[in-house]
RNA sequence: UCUGAUAUGAAAU
């Protein structure tokens, strides 16, 4: 059993559920009684491969050759239902723990804690939090770390940064994780020296610093239009012997457009391929929205036609970094047009889109079509975020339409969605 | 140490 883990493990890396299953059932056929490690690495295969149905079919399985179930097996399966982004069926598997008797341990504690965040709901993750020590489960920096991050994206900088002090007065060193999380959050908060001064730092106190750190300063950096910067950050990245990938150019782009330097922004665009990284949708919706900022919408056009010239379909984000800018620039009937086609070549509009076209269609004073696009939202088969009912609001407030917005608010308690 | 959890790019209020 131990080498057929072997071979299982190697799947599980590739994601390869089949693969996997047909190890299973070759084990069963030469008489080798599969144990409870070989289940739990089926069912990591399962969740790495977002096949949450197949992941609970192996735990049924193993329940039924009478392989006992242990913490492993519960904390994947509790990843699984956060991997497939099912909050409410992680839930149950960990409610079922508890009830079972037993004391969660902190990998799944973590596991709920990142799922939770990764939702927007951070309340019920601090909640978590502090119910792991009151049963005596140490947090460790996962479970930190995941805090750190999921706070600085759902508009909780200043929790971050008391977590931040948390894990180190509990001893917990901060590591890369804690601190590209915190850039993030920084720079999507706007804080742009708060980032600088992080990052002057860790350079200061010899920390090493990987890629992922050094990406964070320059997208914080940019994000807060601090063009010098996000090159003096670029300079300590190359200096760190890295080399600029695809995450380190959309940035720069971003910077430059921010900075109304839309030319420099093209011109790292055109010289991606000759460095190494592909010019990806990330990149082509920054320029994109630099295009739009600078209230260039033909540029904006052409950048999205020479993508069709390549013979490419265009991305779902090239879309919707489209659409916004139509939309901002009053030109409605084109980004309603782009929703159209997008469609037809099967794609499916996501929150962005429909949050694009909402705050459009408020600023136009078409109260009804924000209602339209909210109920197509609605529809779809993930639940509308914060960010579309919010912009939903916004666009009946705008309209004068102020119960519409009382619905939307009374919508968003019953789906669960706390207000920001 | 045969199995489970954390971080980087565009964009919406």
């Amino acid at each position: 059993a131990v080498e057929y883990n072997i071979i299982l493990s190697e799947c599980a890396k590739r994601s390869l559920v089949e693969s996997a299953l047909g190890v299973l059932d070759a084990m069963e056929r030469r008489g080798t009684a599969a144990n409870v490690y070989n289940y739990n690495t089926v069912m990591s295969a399962c969740s790495r491969a977002g096949h949450l149905h197949t992941a609970f079919n192996v735990f049924a399985r193993m329940q039924s050759k009478g392989v006992e179930a242990d913490s492993v097996t519960y904390g994947s399966l509790i990843n699984a239902c956060g991997k497939a982004c099912d909050l409410d069926r992680a839930l149950v598997v960990f409610q079922a723990v508890k009830d079972s008797g037993a004391t969660p341990d902190v990998v799944m504690y973590g596991t709920i804690i990142d799922t939770y965040g990764k939702h927007g709901r951070i309340d019920h993750a601090l909640h978590l939090l502090n119910e792991m020590a009151s049963v005596g489960v140490l947090p460790n920096s996962h479970v930190y770390n995941s805090l750190i991050a999921s706070c600085g994206k759902h508009n909780r900088v200043s929790t971050a940064f008391e977590l931040f002090e948390d894990m180190q007065a509990a001893g917990l060193r901060p590591d890369n994780f804690t601190l590209s999380s915190l850039l993030v959050g920084c720079g999507r908060a706007g804080l742009a020296d708060k980032a600088w001064q992080l990052f002057d730092d860790m350079r200061a106190s010899g920390v090493k610093m990987n890629k992922f750190v050094y990406n964070s300063v320059i997208s914080a950096c940019a994000r807060c239009g601090h063009l010098d910067r996000a090159y003096a950050a670029l300079d300590a990245l190359q200096a760190a012997g890295h080399e600029p990938d695809s995450f380190t150019y959309s940035s720069l782009i971003t910077a430059c457009g921010n900075a109304d330097d839309l030319d420099t922004a093209f011109s790292l665009f055109d010289s991606m391929a000759s460095h190494g990284s592909t010019p990806d949708a990330f990149a082509v919706s920054s320029l994109i929205t630099a295009c739009g900022k600078a209230n260039q919408m033909d540029r904006a056009f052409d950048v999205f036609e020479s993508v069709k010239r390549a013979g490419l379909r265009p991305h779902i984000n090239t879309y919707s970094s489209l659409i916004d800018a139509c939309a901002k620039r009053g030109l409605l009937d084109q980004a309603f047009r782009l929703l159209d086609e997008l469609r037809a070549n099967g794609l499916e509009p996501n929150e962005f889109v429909f949050s694009a076209l909402i705050s459009g269609s408020g600023k136009a004073g078409l109260a009804d079509s924000a209602l339209d696009m909210f109920d197509q939202a609605r529809a779809g088969r993930m639940p509308p975020s914060v960010y579309v009912c919010n912009a939903t609001i916004d666009a009946c407030l705008r309209c004068d339409q102020v119960d519409k917005a009382f619905e939307v608010l009374a919508e968003m308690q019953r789906l669960d969605l706390p207000p920001d």
